[in-house]
DNA sequence: TGTACATCAGTGAACGCGCGTTCACTGATGTAC
DNA sequence: TGTACATCAGTGAACGCGCGTTCACTGATGTAC
């Protein structure tokens, strides 16, 4: 490996995001990326600054992505529950992403990108209502904690029985 | 203040309730524990054996005192509705304990009494349903996260305008 | 085409910190007689 | 009522560890001329 990494920025992000799914944001630390990346323990403070900057960055990717995925969705069906399902698919197959974002102590809280990208996926869930977005979160959140796994069946399915039960 | 404490197990584990609350339970340190009952640092140990084991009685706790909420909630109210309702406000009242519950990585998941709380409160939700539990779940998850701090007035009311939207 | 130089990315040693855990100990409590 | 003793709860010093952060550095890259 070259003395420059390339792309040694992308390859924290994704780091990060595997450390989480494996132990929670709890137990990640810089260090550990670093030595996951093949890189020097202090060349993460280059790209980040610290912890918070890096899960900013990676609780804004996944708005970014989750207003993306619900647009998408929106136009492709008009439906309130394919709605839901793409919601719970996002927080399916992007759990460390989706759990950062929920956890405002975990970043910085005020920094633009952030705030910005958050605005916009409000604005994806506001067809939802308040209601919608509470049951397919509730499902999406038990799911992703291991609550749900005497289920069989892909999450999304189970998701799509759960969500149908909300009034149309 | 004694020698002896007098309830230490009792003072610590109100101690962790406070700190989670402040910090979450990443930040959770049994130092700091025995810092704020006035207590030597290696005290915790003797109580609990280590962090998990703390944390496992304070999940174990905390389903005991959800699955009587519940059981309350629906002996007298008989009330899909209500039971939600109570779930919801179990969740912001003891906010430490409901976010310890659902994240299984923190406790020791395979401990007798934890298995056997758990258990029951399950017994308590079945009422409701999936969908129920989810709606109910997910709000009281986004209310708590922060998610929901436009929102006037108090959960439980902003509660039951979700919950009610669930076909009954 | 080649050379000089500025800029940037990553290094590695050093530091101080809070943590969990261990261990021999000591003070308090309760019980037997 | 008093004494002896076992048990239990908490102490405090010590240890090793992984962490975040700093800092002077060096290797790589790109640009100007």
């Amino acid at each position: 490996m070259a003395y420059h990494h390339g792309d040694l920025r992308r390859a924290l992000l994704t780091a990060a995001a595997e450390a989480i799914v494996e132990s929670g944001p709890a137990a990640l630390s810089l260090r550990d990326l670093a030595r996951r990346a093949g890189v020097s323990h202090a060349a993460p403070t280059h790209h980040f600054g610290d912890k918070k900057g890096l899960l900013t960055v990676l609780a804004t990717e996944g708005f970014e992505e989750l207003s993306a995925a619900l647009n998408a969705s929106w136009e492709r069906d008009g439906s309130l529950l394919e709605l839901g399902v793409s919601y719970v698919h996002f927080a399916v197959t992007h759990r460390a992403h989706f759990e950062v974002m929920f956890r405002p102590d975990l970043f910085h809280d005020e920094d633009a990108g952030l705030v910005a990208a958050r605005g916009e996926a409000r604005g994806a869930l506001k067809e939802g209502g308040l209601s919608g977005w509470s049951i397919a979160h509730g499902f999406a959140t038990l799911w992703n904690s291991g609550a749900l796994s005497h289920l069989t069946g892909t999450p999304e399915a189970a998701a799509r029985e759960v969500l149908c039960q909300l009034s149309p």
